[in-house]
DNA sequence: TTGTGTTTTATTGCCTCC
DNA sequence: GGAGGCAATAAAACACAA
């Protein structure tokens, strides 16, 4: 019996299963008199019912009746404002957590945009590195090839690594906030590190 | 005034716990 | 098995623009 009056009320929709749960309460002979009407709680009611909302959220019998008779009410109708007030909260609760998430959401997809950022503004300076590494690499090869003497100028190997080495101090040249690790990482990289990779790529 | 959206009060049916 | 909680929903009351 059940089932059947709920598959009909599932197939129902909107008002259409409005009028038929109201023709219902009319045949069981409820819905009229003034018994029935919903009756909205006054101000002082509800400011009253709030703070012991506030104190508990929750109803025991005791403090229901209790609070029913303060306020002029059905013992019944606090239960339900209890219930109502209870649903509410959550909902409250859920919109609230949700907003929390969605700036946390917002603020992580801004620091990626800054990170991608920054790995291309990295990329772009590996690239300008490597390239006056070849350039540099070429002047040795160069000078070593040419046989005999030389050794000054700006073909002598320490004048061309410290312009290497120092560029890289150069505070800010990357462009990226916070980068202080990186700078000292960076600054960590000295001539002897240079040096040192430069033997084991070309074993000089 | 009236149509419409929102809020509040109340009901229903199911579930859990004692 | 009864009391009480919850989710879903109805329906009355209210707010407000057109």
């Amino acid at each position: 019996m059940y089932v059947y009056m709920y598959m009909d009320d599932v197939l129902r929709t909107g008002e259409t299963r409005r009028r038929t749960r109201r023709r219902r309460k009319r045949a069981r002979g409820e819905g009229s008199g003034e018994a029935s009407k919903k009756r909205r709680l006054n101000d002082e009611q509800v400011k009253f019912l709030e703070l012991s909302f506030g104190e508990e959220r929750k109803l025991e019998t005791g403090r229901k009746v209790q609070l029913a008779a303060e306020l002029g009410l059905d013992p019944k109708q606090v239960a339900v404002w209890f219930q109502n007030r209870r649903a509410r909260h959550k909902t409250k609760q859920i919109e609230d957590e949700y907003s929390k998430l969605k700036s946390a959401h917002d603020a992580a997809v801004l620091h990626k945009c800054h990170l991608e950022n920054e790995v291309l503004k990295l990329k772009e300076r590996l690239s300008e590195a490597e390239a006056e590494i070849r350039k540099l690499t070429a002047g040795i090869t160069g000078a070593s090839g040419g046989g005999g003497g030389g050794g000054g100028g700006s073909s002598s190997p320490s004048s061309s690594f410290s312009t290497v080495t120092h560029r890289p101090l150069v505070n800010g040249e990357f462009g990226v906030e916070g980068e202080t690790d990186f700078m000292y990482i960076y600054n960590d990289y000295t001539y002897n590190n240079y040096m040192m990779d430069l033997v084991g790529l070309y074993g000089m």
